[in-house]
DNA sequence: TTATTTAGTGCAAACGTTTGCGCATATCGC
DNA sequence: GCGATATGCGCAAACGTTTGCACTAAATAA
């Protein structure tokens, strides 16, 4: 009986309990509450200096954590954000990610990362999973054109980012590379050499990165007074190397002439490369090849791709940071960003050829 | 029916206050503790079949979901896990997290990834950021071989899987790769080509891949009878294309001769691609080369790079499951697993040439 | 002086769960 | 049939926060 209220009174600093608001408050002899608005810069000037200096001290001296369980109860905030990647090992997301990360870590908020593998299905489950976990929004790099799982989460008054890819609904923001411009660029850049039937291997059409490009394309074309040949444009089920090679195989099955790609992204081309390798075909020597993204070490593979290059870190950051001030209630953040796409000639694209 | 302007103003059908087990109760005329049970597996079985039939019903209607606040600030389990990678752009990791996510994925638990950038200042504080965010344990790809903050994490019983990367301290489990062996295998390969001469451009000291993969390089060339030359080991100072670029020119500085190289990894490699590219010098008319890990995409490099395959995804479906097994307390997981690396013969090493 | 504001704290409720306990009612052993 | 034991369910107490409200004492106004 003597022992155990002495124990109770003392509270051995080496007990590995987690420190509690209460337990502060023990020691600073004042009220939980005290404590909590001393630790809450909104509620700080509510409670006298030498009072908030002593709780502050001793809050740090046990190293007070606050437990994000009672906090999110209390706030139903979760200071988390949802993030779905539709390609994890497309090495275009990681710099991408980079970028989101760090603008959350900055503000406090921790980014929850899921690969949805390009499968709808997949996706839904995830952002249920997500939602169920109380993100308090979504950057999504995974939304199609016309997305069932982004008209859900607006809905359910989720706040959405979209990155990369963005959807015809423009009631949903989105941060992209002006896509069109871009490909007008990777064209030009083929025509300017002399190319004149040029095939283009399209991403999905369900996607705006492949639809924009496409288009991209034929405007290109069109601005030159090339005359558009459907058969050298070949889509791509998805964009991946594995898609790429199908795609060439397609075309070539289709037996129209052609001295110049335009690969949908950079893993379509590197497709290319390696349908064209296993035919003996030279790049640039027979096919010019220009794709797009400048992925990392794409500038390593032979020959260096020329490719349109847009700032993927940056991308990943402005996103964030969208999608941030959403949730600060910025209004004039709510503006829709097209990053400026440039052009990055290497030595997969040359000069045609007199034949 | 018909689409109205209804859309516009009233969403109002369902109440979006999310549902709770009081709701549910209410409905089900029976009290909130019941249902908890209901939906708790382990104590389903306290409660009769017709009133669990009911209940169930009337939350599948409803669209309940547990809170995890809630639910965490009561059992302290946040059913998440941290996971750390110290280069999330360096293509080894994509595929080792798709596998970590695929085993969390699985069995409830949620991924909470981050990049240290193979900053030790930085993974201290994510480290401290997670478990502030209640991790039940860790993931981490990134420790060094004497690590304080493995050692903190251990102090602090938070359960911790290692993966690619082992501590000295063998306290803490790790899925790796057999380094060594692997090493063993690239520099046999190389010697068996006729190579004698054989530089090394090893990774850090202090991780435990560097470490392992000289240590092989040593002993393949002992059991050969092949002298050492110290001045052929250069030591990269970390794992990216710009380091083995580096070591590449510190290499050619010292002014010996050699016919081959072992780069510690395949960033490593195609540094020397880089630098070689510069200086002229072929891959591997003039100088072979073989790496390590089988990064993807590091087949369509020219030439296509000889390397020790590991399975990536394999590992991270081993860690996280290891982890998992630490938490189900399942004792006969705990011992660490090496998985057997493979040679993988592509272009980049040849017969040495008569000279 | 007295009345009124103001600053500083404490009190207690609420957020949504799980779970030990107690109380009925139904079931069993004999 | 009667005590004992299950069985099924409700009650209420936590878990750690934040925050509206009440209260005290001091400061200000009248």
């Amino acid at each position: 009986m003597a022992k155990q209220p002495q124990k109770k009174k003392t509270i051995p600093a080496k007990n590995n309990k987690p420190v509690t608001l209460r337990d502060i408050a023990q020691r600073a002899d004042v009220h939980l509450s005290t404590v909590s608005r001393v630790l809450n810069p909104a509620d700080r000037k509510m409670v006298s200096d030498d009072v908030a200096e002593r709780v502050k001290k001793i809050a740090e001296e046990m190293g007070y954590q606050a437990n994000p369980f009672g906090y999110g109860l209390r706030t139903k905030k979760s200071n988390s954000i949802g993030v779905v990647i539709p390609d994890l090992t497309n090495p275009v997301f990681p710099p991408i990610i980079r970028g989101i990360e760090h603008a959350f870590r900055e503000s406090g908020y921790t980014a929850i990362l899921a690969d949805s593998n390009e499968s709808v299905d997949k996706e839904r489950r995830i952002v249920q999973h997500m939602q169920a976990r109380q993100v308090e929004g979504l950057v999504l790099a995974s939304a199609h054109r016309a997305d069932k799982i982004v008209e859900e989460a607006l809905r359910q008054r989720l706040p959405v980012v979209l990155i990369n890819r963005a959807t015809d609904d423009n009631r949903v923001l989105s941060i992209t590379s002006d896509d069109h411009r871009g490909a007008l660029f990777a064209v030009d850049h083929l025509i300017d050499l002399g190319h004149r039937k040029i095939a283009h291997l399209a991403g999905p059409k369900y996607l705006s990165t492949g639809n924009n490009r496409r288009k991209g394309f034929l405007a290109a074309l069109k601005r030159r007074d090339i005359d558009v040949n459907k058969k050298l444009i070949v889509t791509c089920d998805a964009f991946g190397v594995e898609d790429g090679v199908k795609g060439f195989e397609k075309l070539m099955a289709r037996g129209e002439e052609f001295t110049a790609i335009f690969a949908a992204n950079d893993a379509v081309a590197l497709g290319c490369y390696k349908a064209m390798k296993r035919r003996g075909l030279s790049c640039p020597d027979d096919i010019s090849i220009i794709g797009y993204n400048d992925m990392p070490l794409i500038d390593l593979v032979h020959p260096p791709l020329s490719t349109v290059r847009i700032d993927l870190y940056d991308m990943g950051l402005c996103a964030a940071r969208t999608l941030l001030n959403i949730l600060d209630d910025v209004p004039e953040a709510l503006v829709p960003i097209t990053l400026e796409p440039e052009l990055k000639i290497r030595e997969s694209t040359a000069a045609i050829t007199g034949q």
